[in-house]
RNA sequence: GCACCCGUAGCUCAACGGAUAGAGCGCUGGUCUUCGGAACCAGUAAUGGGGGUUCGAUUCCCUCCGGGUGCACCA
């Protein structure tokens, strides 16, 4: 990657100045501010090796190396124990556009994980229940972090996991049959209604036993197949199941397969049973335990002591069908960080059960509101579908205040894509592995560090192309540029800034983190303004202009891959 | 009770153990006869308390305070 074989031509300087060779381009880092330079060694890692000051070995080794010239680097200058860099805008520039030219649209992409094959489950809803922005959280996420693995060339399968077979669902079932037997729901609304029939029947399991012990009923009913209930079950659970696929369509989320914990909670069951005979699981109260606190792992229970199963009961299945249905080398699950427990107990079960698969859970922390946690049953909760709706009706707002003439349609389209542009980017900006507090307030914003602020840079980009009357084609490459012309300090900034963008897939993709690929669009989306605002474009003589086109182009190349992997389309206008 | 996570600016978030702790929103002031003002620039304001580890701690360790989450019939 460029990055790394500029910061490699760095090290070697550095070992050929300090005649020590275990440095590595890992040990070049970005300075604080960029008016000390582009890149910076810290020279405290050599104090104890050449038993000197870092202070002094950074003076000498700065010296050296300016001594020693190099077209590459610009100045060298030795700063409290720091050695700092700074290239010379040509030699980046020039270094960027080759790349550019040999790499293409597949700038970013990389090869790094073509031997692995792995499925992903993500967003796992429940049916009969609300699909809420704390869902959409997870299924952002999982979404992302499926097409970064593909961008690093790994086979990657994005499987659903549809919770439609546990309590939830005889709650909700219960409370249809008992409040609404008369009741239709809404056209187009089925999944919806069916979610609120369910915060009732979870309100009647909490204040009343009996209502309760009907419910465990109904369960029981539900898995032994009866004909008064699985009938009802059937026709219920496609009504959330349509919902769901609506909610899909609309974000633009796809799965290549999905696993119906109905069509496994039987599996399951007889994997209990083996686990008993195996002495692996005990009864224990009239349920069926595994016992893990040698582990300090607590007990783990995998079946009601009525006989009915638990999600647990079914996931044992579930490790099983996966790998029966793809020879993956390793399945990750992505939910709620709540879980994480659990599936430690899970999988240790397993692995005693002589599971040898890999499996891997990745937790996702909660999102809660301004006001406290997300509570249905206080009504306390902020459904997809309403802040959907919301966003896209702001982001109309907008579009149409700005085009006047522009079709209904027109105002739509672009409405649609900077509504879910900000509503995603408000979602996966967030590091996972921590508390969400979301206010729909600013997730109607589009100002800032927002999604329609980095779509809106790419939409600048394409008009300036507009205006030079060029097609804006990726990559957009000229043989009249001269790399030597771009000299301004903001340029070179936006070229390393871009240099930068297969490193931050990478870091994305491994640390299964999507708010640093958030961070690194907005960022150089930033950088592209400041240069907009001191640069013309088309206004500068040639060969500055087609070689700052060049750069555009470039920008827009990378922020539109970067916001494409956050499943973020841009508009040609907005 | 046991375990894990989190306390950074008024709010929402950043900072591989590294230099002067960065952004966005808000607020105050500024930029525009030039490629799109969903913009740009400047100002404002912060590491919960106390110890320790070391060249250096927001980061690691201990402790206290404050908040969250999980620990057997929920998912």
């Amino acid at each position: 990657m460029l990055i790394d074989s500029l910061k490699q031509q760095l090290v070697d300087f550095l070992s050929a100045a300090s005649g020590i060779d275990t440095l590595h381009a890992s040990d070049i880092m970005l300075p604080p501010s960029p008016d000390k330079g582009d890149f910076a060694f810290p020279c405290f890692v050599l104090g104890k090796a050449l038993r000197k000051a870092p202070v002094l070995i950074a003076k000498e080794i700065a010296e050296k190396i300016l001594t020693g010239g190099h077209r590459m680097i610009e100045s060298v200058a030795a700063e409290s124990g720091y050695v700092n860099f700074t290239l010379a805008p040509g030699y980046v520039a020039q270094k960027l556009f080759e790349t550019f030219q040999e790499e293409g649209v597949h700038f970013g992409q990389s090869n790094k994980c073509s031997a692995k094959k792995v499925m992903i489950e993500y967003s796992q809803p429940n049916t009969h229940k609300e699909f809420h922005v704390g869902h959409l959280r997870g299924t952002l996420i999982g979404d992302t972090l499926v097409r970064l693995h593909r961008a690093e060339s790994c086979w990657t399968l994005a499987a659903n996991y549809i919770n439609d077979f546990g309590t939830h669902v005889a709650k909700c079932l219960w409370a249809l049959k008992k409040l609404h037997p008369y009741d239709t729901p809404p056209r187009g609304e089925e999944g919806a209604w069916l979610g609120k029939v369910y915060v009732e029947g979870a309100a009647a399991a909490e204040n009343d036993p009996n209502a309760k012990s009907e419910m465990a009923a109904v369960l029981r009913a539900l898995e032994a197949r009866d004909p008064e209930w699985f009938p009802l079950f059937l026709e219920t659970r496609e009504w959330s199941l349509q919902g769901f696929r609506k909610i899909y369509d609309e974000l633009g989320v796809h799965f290549d397969d999905w696993f119906y914990e109905s069509d496994i909670k039987d599996e399951g069951k007889e994997i209990v049973v083996e686990l008993l005979e195996r002495g692996i699981a005990r009864k224990s109260e009239g349920a069926i335990i595994v016992d893990l606190t040698q582990y300090g792992l607590d007990i783990f229970l995998i079946l009601k002591s009525d006989g009915s199963g638990l999600y647990s009961t079914s996931d044992l299945a579930l490790a099983r069908e996966k790998f029966r249905r793809y020879e993956v080398d390793e399945a990750v699950v992505i939910t709620d960080v709540r879980q994480s427990f659990y599936f430690k107990q899970l999988f240790k079960t397993l692995e005693l059960a002589g599971f040898n698969k890999t499996l891997k859970h990745v937790g996702y922390e909660f999102v809660r509101l301004p006001e406290g946690a997300m509570a249905s049953r206080l009504g306390r909760v902020v459904l997809f579908e309403d802040v959907y709706e919301s966003v896209v009706k702001c982001a109309r707002q907008e579009t149409r205040s700005r085009h006047a003439d522009w079709s209904d349609m027109a105002v739509e389209q672009v409405a649609r894509a900077v509504g879910l542009g900000a509503l995603k980017f408000e979602l996966l900006r967030h590091d996972p592995g921590k508390v969400l507090v979301f206010d729909a307030k600013k997730a109607v914003s589009f100002q800032g560090f927002t999604g329609p602020y980095v779509q809106y840079t790419v939409a600048r980009i394409k008009s300036i192309f507009r205006k030079a009357g060029l097609p804006l084609e990726f990559p957009f490459v000229s043989g009249d540029a001269d790399a030597s012309s771009l000299v301004l300090s903001v340029e070179k900034k936006l070229m390393l800034a871009i240099a930068q963008f297969p490193n931050m897939v990478a870091d994305a993709r491994e640390q299964c983190d999507p708010s640093l690929l958030c961070r690194y669009v907005y960022e150089t989306a930033h950088l592209f303004a400041e240069f907009y605002e001191q640069c013309h474009v088309v206004g500068a003589q040639e060969p500055l202009r087609i070689t700052r086109l060049m750069l555009c182009s470039h920008v827009a190349l990378v922020l539109t891959q970067g916001l494409a992997l956050l499943g973020i389309e841009v508009a040609e206008e907005m």
